[in-house]
DNA sequence: TCAATAATGATAACCCATTATCATTAAAAA
DNA sequence: TTTTTAATGATAATGGGTTATCATTATTGA
């Protein structure tokens, strides 16, 4: 029987609200405003909770441990600032990547990271 | 002073005969096929002195660690299986990504990954 | 051939994100 | 309220890739 709490409620909060994919880490800082006694081992535990009930999805950047962002968006992509480490989404895709597999190959889904500086990063 | 080892050229010698990136488990394993004695830490250590002289490069799929390929080849992305786990170079790329970044972002670069089942795979 | 020392091999240590443990707290049904 | 037990918080433990350690081996200039 699953319960409500504060915390998974901080938790849900902190990645709707913040319109990008999270770390870990910065959830569980961002949902401390709303719940500040929250430990971490709370956040692993709802994340893979709502996981479970397809509320978030894992969004893994190349040489990043995985970032979690609501599910049921449409196709996007994400920007990794290289500077301060921030990703954003992109609302934009490529399309017609299927035709760059290899004969014999079938593609099924796809995954773009542009690289660069963020509007803050790139006025400094 | 830098010498020449026989481990050194097996660890070159199965990058470069891959033609894909391989995992430091995965060159071990073929470079001990003519370096039977090869060490793990070896190949760690061979791995950093052929970044630093530039001869191979770092290849990052999202989820994995480090993958190796040489360096010099034109640009190019990748295909993994999600059944056996190989990956592929892809000598093919979308172009125009600058384009998807957002208003006052500056892209440097990109990394495309394709996912679905190799030739192999996709038969069984 | 020999000496100097770079490179190796075996393995312990490390790093760090994630998970497990367990006593405590707090939903929520009765 | 009271009771049941899911959820939490603090922290120890884990796991897996990578790095450090150090005695031994082997390359190379003399």
């Amino acid at each position: 029987m699953i319960r409500n709490s504060r915390q998974r409620d901080a938790i849900r909060a902190a990645i709707a609200n913040a319109g990008r994919p999270l770390l870990p880490q910065e959830i569980h800082k961002l949902a401390q405003q709303t719940a500040p006694k929250l430990g971490i081992a709370t956040v692993y535990r709802n994340l893979q909770a709502l996981q479970e009930t397809g509320e978030i999805n894992q969004v893994m950047i190349p040489g990043d441990s995985p970032r979690f962002e609501l599910a049921q968006q449409p196709h996007h992509h994400h920007f990794k600032c290289t500077q301060c480490g921030e990703v954003t989404t992109l609302y934009a895709c490529p399309g017609k990547l299927a035709e760059l597999a290899p004969e014999g190959y079938q593609m099924h889904s796809h995954e773009l990271t542009l690289y660069g500086y963020c509007g803050e990063c790139a006025d400094t």
